[in-house]
DNA sequence: GCAGAATTTGAAACATTATAACATTTCCAG
DNA sequence: CTGGAAATGTTATAATGTTTCAAATTCTGC
């Protein structure tokens, strides 16, 4: 996989998520699992920006597409993509994005700003390193861990109103 | 204040709910904050345990208090009580729980067992340094860090059925 | 190809969590 | 007291997520 783009700065996106949706495919004949067309629509769908996407905007676009949809489907969707690794729930935004990372084995922290309500996707091993330290001098064994900070992207630091 | 009892470990709950009660008060005293019977209620109801309680949850309790209340009631001594650093909410739970460290200028690091419902909550100077430093590596002004560890406490890893 | 099992999707209802809007009460300073 | 600010009451509604059962599709062994 090639140097990921940044959020916050223009880029040519369409890549991420041509990238993004043949990245998911090989993952799922890998798992032979099957990303069915509801599936593979709602990953697009989640791709179209990095801004995490509630589970009823989705339903929104399906339904723009014609799509008949009730919650369900969504959710079962949304399911299926985080258990693949496809996607990430954001527990603060209670909200989705696509996993910059598919495929490779991590914790994911996200970089959240709060002014474009871009996020951007780390991997950060020290920081998963001190979690897993401080964690187990309590005697406790992490499983999963979320990490979300919210804050002021580069961009909006010093050009407030932007998109 | 004293040393901090362990959630997962029997102990005198009741100091700790009465310990976190005074603290509020000196607390709102201090900030000029007004600690009137509901929100001092709901703080004592939160406290009822170390496990994270629903705002419907504390509604409940406040009905079979005989207190007529709805929603709003709540969430608004909720609110008011997240302003002045007296409780958390933890965001992979919609839940609340008090803060063991009112008071002091902190970043709450919650290791919430996913077997008994307990939560602690730590301060990591290390963790929340990595964080800061991994933010600011990509030019990101951290503000927030919402940072939740789900797995087994030390007591669940060897006793899979208390509680 | 074909029957039966398993997976996926459709559809309706419902549950849970959270907020908006406006009226009323309580508190406090002057 | 009294007028304004803060807190609470009340009703309705929005936003998010789940349960349940039926129908359709896909897979598997033959
Ligand atoms: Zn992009
Ligand atoms: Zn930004
Ligand atoms: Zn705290
Ligand atoms: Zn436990």
């Amino acid at each position: 996989m090639s140097a990921r783009a940044i959020p916050y700065r223009p880029h040519n996106h369409d890549a991420c998520v041509s990238q993004a949706l043949s990245d998911a495919r090989a993952i799922c004949q890998r798992q032979n699992a099957r990303l069915t067309p509801i599936r593979e629509r709602v990953l697009e769908l989640i791709w179209q920006s990095h801004k995490p996407l509630g589970a009823y905007d989705v339903l929104a676009e399906l339904s723009s597409d014609g799509h008949n949809a009730a919650p369900p489907t969504v959710y079962r969707a949304l399911d299926f993509l985080q258990q693949h690794g496809l996607v990430h729930r954001i527990a603060s935004l209670n909200a989705f994005m696509g996993c910059t990372h598919a495929g490779e084995t991590h914790t994911g922290m996200f970089l959240i700003c709060r002014a474009c309500g871009n996020v951007l996707e780390l991997t950060a091993p020290s920081v998963s390193e001190e979690v897993r330290k401080a964690a187990s001098e309590e005697g406790f064994q992490a499983e999963n861990t979320t990490l979300e900070i919210a804050g002021l992207c580069p961009r909006c630091q010093v050009e407030p109103d932007h998109d």
